[in-house]
DNA sequence: ATATATACATTCAGAGATGTATGTATCGAC
DNA sequence: GTCGATACATACATCTCTGAATGTATATAT
């Protein structure tokens, strides 16, 4: 085979990232090598390296592919609330565990970034990026955070950033614990209630006020 | 150098596994040889393989030096607790994360375990047994948790089901997310308050009662 | 004192994996 | 219609890692 229409083109260009999802999750990162990928999508190593520059660039625009149209989703989830801070906070974490239980391939790439590849050292691509994933999570949940207390949601005295951490950790554990077993719960189903449980303990739990009550 | 005594090979083992510590940590399990840890551990590879079939069998080593002490250490504290079961629950989580906040090996280890390495396939031997360890956490959550709710600590109407997840999702998202980026948050100063809140929770958040109380 | 098992070090053969270089057929512009 | 750029396929050189095989010096048992 040779030079394809330009339709064909992006057709084979993500023939082989569905391939490394599928293979990166069945094999892990390290251990697939370019050729297995490109056997899983039917084509030659040399059409890889003509789409994607190594293995990290591929993994790279794996991830962005569901990452980015999520993060747009949950942007657009929170323009449209109108219940409240604490309300569109809610409605974003519900949304963002609800399509990573329910679109395979946002679950089978954030079960590759959990379980199936390494964070190594700092100067690496795949740590940086997702630290700042991380990092720009805890500043949303942070700004809605603040904006409920300020709206009188939460007890005015509310530790901002102990809240931060209580809530991010639980919708990072509750999503990386079902992705290592997902037959030892049923959080789609029982996902809304766990959410409130989160956020009640940011409501009624003594021990995350700081007793410096702002204003 | 050649046959040494018994002392000095069990210390030439530690010098080995100590170094996989180190260089597992810097450079992610799979991207490191064994000649690497050879290196580190300034021995030659032939002494790894005497000490260790393979590397993956060093790794699960490496990981039992830490785990197999630090669980034994939880059940004497759950043996000394004489403050319910609920309190019992308490102590062993504070201790666990005191442990992996003070401890460097724990910290190591768990960091790699929870971001250098990959969960592949489930006849891996790394998958299941990060496996059983994340089930046996679950079970021994769900047995104090059940002895809380019979000893009235808890609601008698709560979900347990939900109830272990809730807990067990928030310490295990706190310590993932502090060893993400330890400078993001003060796990080991606030520990007692997050872990609190997670249990004001179960208490409090009615969402987590199931209506059909037990009895 | 000698033999044997131990605790390593060194060497070797082989298997992938990567990146690049080159080949080639087709699409689209003119 | 031809020509260059495109979209791949194929071939090649290099490197690294593994596992096993072999070598060797010493501790220990007898």
């Amino acid at each position: 085979m040779a030079r394809s229409t330009k339709e064909e083109a992006l057709e084979t260009r993500s023939r082989i990232l569905d391939a490394a999802e599928e293979v990166f999750y069945e094999t892990g990162v390290a251990r697939t090598s370019l050729a297995d990928i490109a056997t899983a999508a039917q084509v030659s190593r040399g059409a890889i390296y003509w789409h994607f520059q190594n293995k990290a660039d591929l993994f790279h625009a794996m991830c962005d592919r569901v990452r980015l149209p999520m993060e747009a989703m949950t942007h657009d989830v929170a323009d449209s609330a109108n219940g409240g801070a604490l309300q569109t906070l809610r409605t974003a974490c519900l949304f963002a565990i609800r399509d990573i239980v329910h679109n395979p391939h946002s679950r089978k790439v954030f079960d590759i970034i959990f379980h199936k590849c390494e964070f190594v050292d700092a100067d690496d691509s795949i740590w940086t990026r997702q630290r700042d994933h991380y990092l720009r999570g805890m500043g949303n949940i942070e700004r809605l955070l603040t904006a409920a207390r300020n709206e009188g949601a939460l007890p005015s005295d509310l530790d901002i950033g102990m809240a931060v951490v209580h809530t991010h950790a639980l919708v990072y554990g509750l999503i990386n614990n079902w992705l290592l077993s997902p037959s030892s719960f049923d959080l789609g189903g029982q996902i809304e209630q766990l959410i409130d449980a989160g956020l009640d303990a940011l409501r009624y739990a003594p021990s995350l006020r700081s007793g410096v009550p702002t204003q």
